[in-house]
Parts: C-alpha cells; sequence; structure tokens
DNA sequence: TGTAAACCCGACAAAAACGATCGGGATTCT
DNA sequence: AGAATCCCGATCGTTTTTGTCGGGTTTACA
C-alpha cells in the first residue's frame, strides 16, 4: 500500500498554494522552488482545478490559487482529487468479479468497508491549516478494553 | 490510493485457512473454492509462510496452515507481508530524493508520519479472528472539541 | 493592437508495477 | 517407486505511473 507521486506532489502543491494564501496566483514558475517537474506539475494542478480545491487566472499575471480557505480543504479531497477515492476492494464500490466463492456472505467485504470508512474519516479530519500549524492530534485510542 | 489483489487475494487466502483452522494442511486445491488463480496464490501463499503467517506440509497430504492462532493474527501483518510496509512517501520510513525544497522543515512530513502510524494502528486492531466474527468496532471518534 | 506571460489540453512514450503463467526441482507419504 | 504436494526462478503481457512535448487560448500591458 503506497501512495503515488501523484499524491504526494498535489499535496505538496497544496502546501505551497496555502503557505502564500492571500498573496494572489502563483505561477507555475513559481512552483519552481518545489523542485518538482514543471510540466507534470501542470498537469496536477488541472486534477486540482477540476476537483475545485484550486482556481486558475489566465494571462499575464496568472496562476493558481486555493479556491477555499485552508481550514476547509482536508487532507481527503486533496488526495482523491490526485488519485481517485480510496478503494481497498471493488465489490464495496462498484460491481466486482465473482469476489470470492462465498459470494453471499464474503467475510472480507466488512473488512473493505470498514477500513475504507476509518481511513476516509481519518483524512477528512485533516485540514490545510492543521498541516501547516503541524496539528495532528492523535486518535484516542480503543474505546475501552475489549473484556 | 488502492489495494492490489495481492493483498486481497492474500487476506482471502489467510480466512479460508483460518476458518479451517484446526483441520489439517490445506492443499493448494483445497483453496480452488476461492476461484483464484493457483499458480498465483501459490506465489503468495509462500509470502505468508517467509513472513511466518502460515506454515506449511511438503509431500502427500501436505499443504497449508496457520502457524498461530487467528486472534494472534492482525491484517497489517497480512497485508504488510504481500505489498511490503505501507509508505506514503519515502522520505518517512528511507532516504528520498529532495522530498521538497524546504527540506529541512517539510510541513508534509508530519502528515506522512501520522497517516503511517494511525493506519497501522488501526490495521494492527484488526486479527483474523475479529473478521470472521464481524466484530469491527468503529473508533470513537475524535476524543472532544477542538474548541 | 501586438506581444509576451501565463494557463490549457491532448497525444505520446519510457519505465515500473501488476498479475499472472510455466517448467522443473525438492519432499514426503504410502 | 510413484504420486501428491510444495518450492522457486524465469518469463511475459498488460496496466499504471510518471512524465514530455507541441500547440492552442486567454489576458495584462505597453
Amino acid at each position: 500500500m503506497r501512495l503515488s507521486t501523484k499524491g504526494k506532489y498535489g499535496l505538496y502543491a497544496m502546501i505551497f498554494l496555502a503557505r502564500r494564501h492571500g498573496e494572489g496566483p502563483q505561477s507555475l514558475k513559481a512552483f519552481g522552488e518545489l523542485n518538482l517537474p514543471e510540466a507534470y506539475l501542470e498537469q496536477l494542478l488541472g486534477s486540482l482545478r477540476r476537483a475545485g480545491l484550486v482556481s486558475t487566472v489566465r494571462g499575464t499575471q496568472g496562476g493558481y490559487l486555493l479556491s477555499r480557505e485552508p481550514e476547509n480543504i482536508t487532507v481527503r479531497e486533496m488526495l482523491e482529487a490526485m488519485e481517485g477515492p480510496l478503494r481497498f476492494a471493488d465489490c464495496v464500490t462498484e460491481s466486482d468479479r465473482p469476489p470470492c466463492a462465498h459470494s453471499g456472505d464474503c467475510p472480507a467485504r466488512g473488512v473493505w468497508e470498514y477500513l475504507t470508512g476509518e481511513i476516509n474519516a481519518l483524512l477528512g479530519r485533516i485540514t490545510l491549516s492543521d498541516i501547516l500549524r503541524q496539528n495532528l492530534r492523535p486518535i484516542e485510542n480503543v474505546t475501552e478494553e475489549t473484556k
């Protein structure tokens, strides 16, 4: 289980924009200090724009900027914009080839649903401004003894 | 972010073994009812064996069996055996090419570490026997108001 | 009004990862 | 000895990833 560079670069770009938030559009060249392949980054910013997370201004003096306040943009949205929704098994979100022979009562399905839900919730709790402020609280762990 | 079929098939295989736990070694053919490509599954069971999660008996009447009790085998171990450790960015676990130009104070690094820790903890809490019993409790969410 | 600075977009391509398949070797039960 | 098994490395086609490229469009500004 890994994150592709798409998700990684995308988050870097969003952090960059969050830091410059309020300073007007940032041109692609301004992202240069991130040391990412420029033409590739341009593509990724396109995905972020189509997902509604960044806005663009075209023409001279144009560039990219956050389309919302940093406290209203979550890691989940960013990663989903770059990599599509989290999916452990297709049978959870879409139709699959017979997932396993116990089709009806596939015991793994519950696991995929549980994990998908928990991880999406986790990612959805972290905002861009949390990242800038390094405000990452560990979850108060397992609620009580299983006994 | 997705899970490859390796992780998926691997978990299916482990669930299969857990259900037959105590019934002696299960031959590759016995897994047939899972409808997975047999030769591929054989490879995957090799990984699970090398990770210490299953044991094998060779020769006639041989096969695969869990090398521990189902309550002592976690989803994290299984997925790590099949797909390697969870990694969001290489800079968290290993050396990376300059991660981003703000090398020293890369604000994304904290995110990767946080996510890696939380998700590993989540995966580590689910055991094979939890899966059989469908015992998947949602985490008691964010501890208290952020205020 | 012209031109340069930007973003926009689709096509293409190399490289890596994925999802297997295959053939033969090593064990072990009977 | 022979059959049932697991073991292992090589190979291979497909898909995904990670880019590159070329040309088009928009717009500020002189």
